[in-house]
This record gives C-alpha cells, structure tokens and sequence, in this order.
DNA sequence: TTCTCATATACCGATCATCGGCATATGCTG
DNA sequence: CAGCATATGCCGATGATCGGTATATGAGAA
C-alpha cells in the first residue's frame, strides 16, 4: 500500500468524510507536507471502493454542490489496522540498525 | 519513498551488504513477506546510487562470481532516519484514530 | 462588476517504481 | 547430469500517483 492510499483509509477511519474534506484532513494529518491531487484522491476513492475496503456512506447537496460522503467498511478498518502494524515494525527494524549503526560509526560521515 | 526501497536502505543500514544479500536480509527482515525481484533490487540499487543515498564499498570475487558490496552514504542515513519518523508519525496517528473509532462503533462491522 | 479563491467532483496523459520473466554464469548436491 | 542457490543484469508490462484540465457554485476582494 502506497503513503496516499493509507492517509485516505487513514482520514476515513477518523469517521465519514467527502472527497475534498479528505484531501484537507491529509494536508492537516501531515503538516501540509501531503496533499493529495484530486486525480489521485479520486482514482484511490475508486479504487478502495472497488476492493471493499471504503463504501459510500452518504451523500449530501450543500450549496447546490454534491458532497459525497465515504466511510471505511470492516475489511478496510482491519486493511489499515495490519498495514499500521507493518509500519510500526518497519520502524522499529530500521530504528534498531540505525542505532547499532551511529554506536559503531560514531559520528562518521560518508 | 516506497517500501521495497525504504527495505533496501534499512538492510544496508547493517552494514554493507551485495546485491543478493540484501534480498536475503529483506526477506528475513520480513519474515518473508518480502522477497524483492532482481529487477527491483538491482534498479532500487542503481537509483539509490544515483541519489546519492548509497554507494559502492567495495567488489569482491568470490567462488568466480562477482559480489558488489554497497553501503550506505550520510545522506542515506539521514534519508532513512526521517523516513522512519514518517513511518512511526501515521502510524501512531492512524493508531490513535482506529482507536477513537473502536470506543465509538464498538464492535460493529459493516 | 469582475476576478480570484475555496469548494467539489471527475477525467486525462505522463511518469516511474515495481513486478515478473528471462538471460547468463558458477558451484554444490542429489 | 539435473536442479538449486548464488549473483548480476536487462526488458516489457502494470498500476499508483502526479500534474493539469474541465466544470460548477458561492464568497470575498479589487
């Protein structure tokens, strides 16, 4: 799973949000460091449609603009929950060698 | 960054490691879940070298066969460092959100 | 008024990392 | 001698993402 596709199942898990209240909540997630095209963002909602794991929750007219509403399905609620286990493992290794590492290098720099 | 590259330089955080090796210590390191194609570790290898993340070490012959050993530079470590504290950052917000949501739906599935 | 910006969804071509397969070569083991 | 592990490397296909564009409305600025 790629970085853009986990914030979505991220920011849905928070509870239903709309397309572009996704793309905010990713920008707000991470420090504006991520925001996500809408090409993307819509092609993922698609997407995870398509593989379950995210269903239309509602949809709403607000100032005569669609507003469509998505939430995360149980299969894209257990999606995010081992894919955040992986991240955290992988962190956790990385972590681990970069320490063992800086205590044999030292301070020493390619 | 993508995980197989992420992968990659978390291996070569180590020490340095051949090309061949570094699968090995990926497939390892994720109890084989992972098992990189030689196509994507020899061109992630050439790409990180061209970054500038990595670098050759040194080249050995062993039994006949080539071994180019890699490792990584300054600023693979550093890559990798802040790659890391990526990885641990959505995971603890996407921990903190699945957890929200569990309190609020209990164990409901849809 | 008119222009721009924020909101909101959606399509499109281009890019590029990865996949999967193949080629090549050697040495060990059954 | 066949098959497997080791070892590097190329190649075409796939597919997620990027960047741009289109469409539409309302709000606020010029």
């Amino acid at each position: 799973m790629r970085e853009p596709t986990f914030l979505v199942l991220t920011a849905l898990a928070g509870g239903p949000q709309h397309g572009y209240a996704v793309i905010e909540d990713i920008a707000g997630m991470t420090g504006g460091r991520v925001r996500l095209r809408a090409g993307t963002l819509y092609a993922a909602l698609d997407r995870l449609r398509a593989e379950g794991l995210i269903e239309v929750d509602r949809e709403e007219i607000v100032q005569s603009r669609l507003r469509r509403y998505y939430r995360l399905t149980g299969a894209g609620e257990q999606s995010l929950t081992a894919e955040t286990a992986r991240l955290r493992t992988q962190a956790t290794i990385a972590e681990r060698r970069l320490r063992a590492r800086r205590i044999q290098l030292g301070g020493a720099t390619t």
